[in-house]
RNA sequence: GGGUCUAUGGGCUAGCCUGGUAUACUUGCGGCUUUGGGAGCCGCUGACUCCGGUUCGAAUCCGGAUAGACCCA
């Protein structure tokens, strides 16, 4: 196997994604990939994490219908706008045309805001902090990629409503941090970007793109934060009615990610030997190895099993890989999966009452003793975890080049001075090939020149070619 | 949005130009031997994307559909 990350991502990304078994192409319809269960997995720890936080954060679970009825849909005008020409229609039912066609839902604001309408009557209702785990339909034309470009995509999302614009803004803060607990788990950098008007999301009052680098030097957004002020408010007719009697429209925000965030931790971890899988959301956490030989195989067995048991009782996720192939042909595999950790019990081991280790990480081997082997490698996975998101964290921040002029433009993430006008936005957007991706959400110092027209600004932009 | 290329067992692939018997490797299944970094031998299963055309005969030639890869806007 010659895989080779650095020059030949695309290449690499595929065939990661293939040899791991993390998710079946050939369905025959464009970008709608089937899940195995390797891939399935992966993505069920991700959204047990998402619930988790979600939970903790006051909001409630819900499941809303997959089809959304065209006079619901077109309410708010932007939002049709932005969506029109990627949304399923379903105009059938069995030999009957519809009279009101269905719309296969692309994101579920138009399903969920008439219903808001009718459970919130009283400021007593607010905030309301709903979210779902569901599959969205985008007929994407563009090329699709597994897990980056699809057109039935697995996400959650979040849907709030709140009684003032700052109370809106809270839960926006509120947001980033479920976001950073997140991203420490899958070890995944991000910076925060305002998205420009003309990219922001159809009907939102501002989005903030969350972004992180693919080692092709290119930008890949992994979620979005809106805030809506009042905008869907309105047209679905959301109000409350205040302590003073008096009715108002709900501020809203919505939040969400998707299984992209499965794409860019294969991206950002992944080596030329395959996935690297952060312990939180890798199937196996640890994988053990019998090194049986002629004699022993028995003895070293009973061992392994009783090693499997100890771990799996302590709350790991442990395999024993006892199928008849060689070590190294098992070795080769466990590390194309990404499994984090990987344990060796032969003869000589349990003479020395010690287990072999080694990191998929960075490679590194050494022995714990198989009396605390639970305690032992909780640690290590932990210290896989540490080392996997500071070393991913280290590589994005030097990912961005501040650019002066747009001679000899690098194929990576880009900051420029931007005057802020649309005009010399989209000259730079269409010039270059490159989508702006905002600026940045926490205000950065910049004294210099809007990289189009030249006027002095203290405004600083980020772009880079997309995915 | 515009263009180029591709489609053969589960995977990878030979054959296509010049029409007639489909090749190797790998996976899978069974067996023997092996096991501290991709083991070896034997046996078995398993394929010409779909629709139409030309032809006595099509994986091969022609047209279309579908799916995929890449390039440009």
């Amino acid at each position: 196997m010659i895989m080779r990350k650095e020059t030949d991502f695309s290449e690499w990304y595929n065939e990661i994604v293939e040899k791991a078994n993390l998710s079946d192409k050939r369905y025959p319809i464009k970008g709608m990939n089937v899940w195995t269960p390797y891939g399935w997995k992966i993505m069920s720890n991700i959204d047990r994490f998402i619930r988790k936080e979600l939970d903790a954060t006051g909001h409630d679970e819900v499941c809303f219908p997959l089809l959304i009825p065209e006079t619901e849909f077109k309410k708010e005008k932007d939002h049709i706008k932005g969506f029109d020409s990627e949304v399923y229609w379903v105009t059938h039912a069995g030999l009957n045309e519809l009279d009101v066609r269905l719309v296969v839902r692309p994101t579920s604001e138009t399903a969920m805001y008439p219903m808001f309408s009718l459970w919130v009557r009283s400021h007593t209702d607010l905030p309301l902090k709903i979210y779902q785990i569901v599959n969205t339909f985008r007929y994407e034309t563009k090329q699709t990629r597994s897990f980056i470009r699809v057109r039935e995509i697995h996400f959650f999302e979040s849907h709030t409503c709140h009684v003032t614009e700052e109370d809106a803004q809270r839960q926006v803060e509120e947001d980033f941090e479920i976001l950073s607990n997140l991203m420490k788990e899958l070890c995944i950098p991000y910076s925060l970007l305002v998205r420009t008007e003309w990219d922001k999301f159809p009907g939102a009052y501002y989005t903030v793109g969350l972004d992180t680098a693919m080692p092709n030097g290119r930008m890949l957004q992994i979620g979005s934060i809106h805030h809506y002020r009042t905008n869907f408010a309105v047209p679905y007719n959301i109000t409350y009615e205040d302590a003073d009697g008096e009715h108002k429209h709900v501020h809203q925000t919505t939040y969400g990610m998707s299984e992209r965030l499965v794409g860019a931790m294969i991206g950002v971890h992944g080596d030329d030997k395959g996935l690297v899988l952060p312990p939180a959301v890798a199937p196996v956490q640890t994988v053990i190895i019998p090194i049986l030989s002629k004699g022993n195989t028995d003895a070293v067995m009973k061992e392994a099993e009783r090693l499997r048991d100890t771990l799996a009782n302590a709350g790991l996720r442990v395999k024993l890989d006892d199928r008849d192939e060689r070590p190294g042909s098992k070795f080769f595999d466990w590390e194309l999966k990404g499994v984090p950790l990987r344990l060796e019990i032969g003869m000589r081991d349990i003479e020395n009452n010690v287990v072999t280790f080694a990191r998929r990480d960075d490679g590194s081997k050494g022995t714990i003793s198989l009396h605390d082997a639970p305690d032992a490698v909780r640690v290590i996975l932990g210290a896989i975890r540490n080392d996997m998101y500071s070393k991913a964290w280290d590589k994005q921040k030097g990912c961005a080049e501040t650019i002066t002029s747009t001679d000899n433009i690098p194929d990576k993430m880009l900051r420029f001075g931007w005057c802020g006008s649309e005009e010399c936005g989209h000259r730079f957007e269409d010039d270059n090939d490159l989508k702006m991706l905002g600026t940045p959400y926490i205000p950065e110092e910049f004294d210099g020149t809007c990289i189009i027209c030249g006027k002095r600004t203290d405004k600083v932009a980020y772009a880079s070619r997309s995915m």
